[in-house]
Order: structure tokens, then sequence, then C-alpha cells
DNA sequence: ATTATAAGCTAATTTGGATTAGCCGTCAAG
DNA sequence: CTTGACGGCTAATCCAAATTAGCTTATAAT
């Protein structure tokens, strides 16, 4: 990997384990094995280093998500995937969601980096909602309804449904990303919140 | 309010809005209406000041905590309240509770200031934890759980019940803590999240 | 071979923001 | 009435961290 994005990776891991105000320079310099000013011959400045790491989530983001199941670009072959759906394969995908967020080093620093961030810049706090608010939720509406529509599900209101579904894996990941070591514990809690959200609209539950 | 008071005020909103490293001593200075030196006629350092703002926090919670049934010093009190709850009432119960969580300043001023600072310190996040996803689910989970005693919830995993109750609660806070402008909005869906989550867990849905 | 460019280094320099020094008016206690 | 603590001010001072200057080496193109 060339010095640029050594630079770029190091400074990603710093910043979403710090905050960019507490990461200096220096130390991104050092994780790269250059000094300090050698930096600058691959980046105006240390704000520089920041906008090109929030370009490059930008451009990366779609991809991502498509890979996921989060948000998507190819809806239609998902939700074939979502018709006939058992217990066991509602719970490996929400696992995998989990996972994915937790485990994936580049998803989990960004995550990290921009729910930082978000706090001081209108635009970042626009971007954390879209990523993990708005768009999971959109999405995995989307699949939910479809599993209402082939009487997999049942529920007089999908939004609510989809807000109960995504909600405690919300939580649980921001947990985890407050205490790692919440993890192991998360996955159990996942699985037997899927179990339950199964047997809570898997029958004619939740209509007058 | 004497000046001490003030600076603590005045800090606890710019903590808040911008996060520490972010806010200057001269900015909360301007805004009680001195100058940056005389502030350290009250507080050793800016350091001093954010410590004190921790320690009010501390001594402050149990406090807010008990009035809302967040987390309990009262707990037998709350569960008889809780026996045979309407659903009104319960939607009642959440609504009040998101919204002392979102209108009142101080709380709403800490929690924000918490959730950044826990990024950065350990013992912060432990707080963060304990005070916006441990106490309450777990006092919750008390509260519902008579619920199921009495037979007004019927559930065979309480625990999962209450991440549901809960889950979409803090989901909504923290979604307006980042957008306010979310929060017309987010009262709605609370109150559809509630009525959904009564009507599921209102009859034996979940059992086997 | 020569030269230009890239990328590193050390040694300044700059800068912004926290903190200190030292002075002044007020007011309550003796 | 005077003294001393309190709380404010202006004018330094300090300092850490970002950035710039200017030198050096390696490599690749002419």
């Amino acid at each position: 990997m060339d010095t640029k994005s050594r630079i770029l990776d190091e400074a990603l891991t710093l910043f979403s384990e710090k905050g960019y105000a507490n990461v200096f320079v220096s130390e991104i310099a050092e994780r790269v094995g250059i000094k300090a000013p050698s930096l600058y011959k691959h980046f105006e400045s240390k704000k520089a280093v920041f906008d090109a790491l929030i370009q490059e989530m930008n451009n990366n983001f779609l991809k991502q998500a498509g890979m996921l199941h989060i948000q998507g670009n190819d809806a239609a072959r998902d939700a074939a995937i979502y018709k006939n759906l058992s217990e066991d394969q509602l719970i490996k995908l929400g696992k995998d969601l989990l996972l994915y967020f937790l485990h994936d080093d580049y998803a989990r620093r960004f995550r990290k980096m921009l729910s930082m961030a978000a706090y001081h810049d209108k635009e970042l706090s626009e971007a954390y909602m879209k990523h993990y608010v708005d768009d999971p939720l959109s999405y995995q509406g989307m699949l939910l309804k479809v599993m209402v529509q082939e009487g997999v599900l049942h529920t007089e209101n999908a939004e609510i449904m989809t807000l109960h579904f995504y909600a405690p894996i919300y939580m649980l990941l921001t947990a985890c990303d407050r205490d790692p070591a919440r993890e192991t514990e998360a996955v159990e809690i996942l699985e037997k919140h899927i179990r339950q959200f199964n047997r809570l609209y898997g029958r004619k539950a939740d209509e007058k």
C-alpha cells in the first residue's frame, strides 16, 4: 500500500478512536512510519486528510450497502430472497447484518468516526442519519413488506414493524461501538430478538 | 444566579453543542459576560469546568431518574401503578419519558455532552451505557414484568419484550438529539410504536 | 549522464488558545 | 477607616501542535 493510502488508513483508525480534534498529525505520521512534515507531501492539511476520508466514505457507501442488504441497488433480487424466509434464515440475515457492521473494520471505523463528527457538522449529521437510520429502515421496510404480501409476516403497520425489527439492531450496534466487550452478548440478544420478532409478527397477532 | 453557576450552565450548553475540544474558554466567558481570564477566578482550568459538570451530573442523576421512572428508587410504588395499565396510559408513559428526555434542557444537554465525551473516556462511556441503556432496560423490564404477572402483557421472554419496548424509544431519542427537527415525527412514531407493542404483547401472541 | 520530480528529513516558524501576572474597584468585617 | 478577600480587567506568557522552509536522496524520464 502506498504512503498516501497508509496515511488515510491510520488517520481513519485514529479519528474513529479519538475523534478528529484529539488526533495529532504527528501521531498519524508516526503510525505510517514517517515524520509529521512529510505528511504534507501528500495532503495539504490535517483537515484535507479528514475530507478525503469523508469523500472515500461517500464513494464506497453504495457498494458496501448493496453487498449487505442495508440499502439496495438490486431491490428486486433481494426481495425475491425474502419471499419465503424461514425463521432461521431471518436470524441469519440479522446476524450477518450486525456482524458485518461490527466486524468489518472499514465499515466500523467509518461509522465511529462519522458518529462523532456528526455532532459538530450538519452535513455529516445528515449523512449519519441517512446511512444508519433512514436507509436501513426504508430498505428493510421494503423487504419486510414483501414478506407481508407473501403472507409470511402479518401486520397492519409495516413501518412500525420495521422499526421493531431494526431499532434493537441499531441499539445493539451502538452499544457495541461504545463497548466492544458487549459483542458476544449482543449477538445472543439479537438472535432472541429476531426469534421473538418472528413469533410476534409471524402470526396474525397485531391486527385488531 | 451567581457567576460560577452561570459558567457551568453556559459551558454545559457549549460542550453539548460542540464537544469539549471545540469550545474555547473565551467562548464560555463571553456568554457569561466576563473575559476569559476572569473565569480562572472560579475554576482552575477548562478541564475543571468539565469535571464539575460531570460531578453535578452524577449527583443529580438519581433524582431525575426517579422522577421519571427511568430507573427507580421507589420501585414498589411504580410497579403498583403499572399493574392495571390501559393502552392510553402506557402511551402516555412512553411519551412522557421521551418528551422529558427531549425537552428538559438540563437532561438533554447532559445527555449530548456525555454521548460525545463517552467516545474518548472509558469511565464516561460506562456512565453513558448505564444511564441510557442498562438502567432503562432493567427498570422498565421490572415494570413490564409486573404487567406480565398481572396478566396485562404476555410473553415467554420479558427481557426481549423490554428491548422491544425500549429500543425504539432509544433510537428515536438519539435521532432527535442529532436532528431536533425530527421531534414532532418522533412523537407520532412513538405513539404508534407503543400502540402496536401493546397489541403484540397484549394478547398471548408470542408464546408457542 | 542529466535533470526533474517525488518523498523523506531536520530545523524553524506560526498560531491559536489556555493560562498567569499583576492591577483595580467594591464591599463587608473588624 | 482600613484591610483583605472577591471578582473583574488588560496585557503578557506559554505551549503544543500545525505548518513551512529548505536540504537530501532516489528514481525515472529525456
